[in-house]
DNA sequence: TCTAGTTTTCGTCTGATAGGCAAAAACTCG
DNA sequence: CGAGTTTTTGCCTATCAGACGAAAACTAGA
């Protein structure tokens, strides 16, 4: 490309800019809400019960409204699911925007990683269910490949991050814990390795409390919990960091 | 919240679905393409020379098309700034949509973030430059936000990914490449560490060619390559990982 | 040609971390 | 009190990052 063609289409660029008058999309927000249920990692689903995709399943969400953020309009949506109060972390995922990603009409969705930790089971409506994410029903739209971003996205975040607080009850044991671990992770994980790497790294502490260990007698359980219960990024994966001195 | 209240905003979620006229929002796509010069951080801006922020500097970009696709978009809209033959890598970073973002009116926008290798010197209209991220010039709207955003993606992936290979040129000595790798840090990085860790992640590896190195002699420097040139992400970093056996 | 200077490359050392394994600790149940 | 179960602790090894200095390989000048 010579000089003279980059200006031809910036001019062009400008003029498209300031006509003012672009094509305005409908804008939806959806979330990926996980929680750990039965030691199996679940996503948030509601059954459609009208077209277009009537019958299948689609992620909690909606349209945006005219006067609201992104992360407000997703708030809003899901207080229609659960008690919003029970999400412990929330943050964005990825917009899409496909043109035919929605048949009735040009429809960009952006979509939120939202977490419940486990041992607690909102209320949700009748339309609406858990369901394991390595058996996800028939879904709509691209919702399904929307689960699959927010799950590589969990997997990662587990490994730099302490984002363990938002998955794990405010107390739990470390066999508990890896148990959690193993289910978002997708393989085993020794509640031995789990314990010291997360001391070491600072994100738990041991609450000085325990409990009897389960059914059979055993040693009782020491009770640990998340120093923080906010994201924040592990440094000692900062590799190529900055000289000691 | 109990099952009633639930239910009661589950009904009014389906109507204002099913209603379909929902508010329709401008989008915008927007990106922010590093490069590295002169040993220096550069991000791609053009200078507004109308309202609104008139003077001010924004990035590339505009207002996605009708029948487009949001990656799509935003290579047609670098096209009017770049040769986007010249990127090396591009990726979604973060949606924007707080409703008072642009004055004139509700706007969306998708940013991404670009790279193009250092060591070449595309063509850019007269309006637009490379300026150095450390001293960013006023930016319109919340661009400025975008670029750190970009930053620190940036700086987190060269971590874990390997990304350097958009931003270093096809071949290239290892001091080259740390100058890079400080240039987008933002701190010293020793080559001799930097060589150890690349070659034992199998990120990079030897041309079997050699430069003469600078005015004043010295021994020459082995050239380097990049084995691959998409994202990959550096598996030593997923800790927590699956049991050896 | 030899020497001084410069730059890159190589080898070694240290410290930090992850993961495996087995022994010890601490409890329940009979 | 002993057997069984579960958790906790300690030890070992392997891997990795970072620092440092010595060696290698070149240029320029005497």
């Amino acid at each position: 490309m010579n000089i003279d063609e980059v200006g031809e289409k910036l001019v062009s660029g400008l003029q498209e800019r300031s006509s003012g008058s672009g094509p305005k999309a409908a804008h939806e927000v959806l979330a990926v809400v996980f929680q750990i249920r039965q030691d199996r990692l679940c996503v948030l689903v509601w059954r459609r019960g009208r077209p277009p995709c009537e019958g299948l399943w689609a992620l909690p969400g909606g349209r945006l409204g005219a006067a609201e953020g992104l992360g407000e309009s997703i708030r809003r949506q899901l207080a229609q699911k659960v008690d919003v109060r029970d999400l412990s972390h929330l943050e964005q995922l990825e917009t899409r925007g496909d043109p035919d990603r929605d048949p009735f009409g040009r429809t960009l969705a952006t979509a939120y990683l939202g977490l419940v930790p486990a041992g607690i089971d909102p209320v949700v409506p009748v339309d609406t269910e858990w369901r394991p994410v390595p058996e996800l029903p028939p879904m709509a739209f691209d919702h399904a490949a929307m689960v699959g971003s927010a799950r590589r996205r969990l997997r990662a975040k587990l490994s730099y991050t302490n984002i363990g607080f938002a998955l794990a009850p405010p107390e739990f044991t470390m066999s508990e814990l890896s148990r959690y671990y193993r289910a978002a992770l997708g393989h085993d994980v020794a509640a031995t390795n789990l314990r010291r790497v997360l001391l070491r790294r600072g994100q738990i502490e041991e609450t000085g409390q325990s409990v009897p260990s389960g059914r059979s007698g055993g040693r009782p359980a020491a009770l640990f919990r998340f120093r923080a219960r906010s994201l924040e990024i592990t440094d000692a994966f900062a590799v190529l960091r900055p000289p000691s001195g």
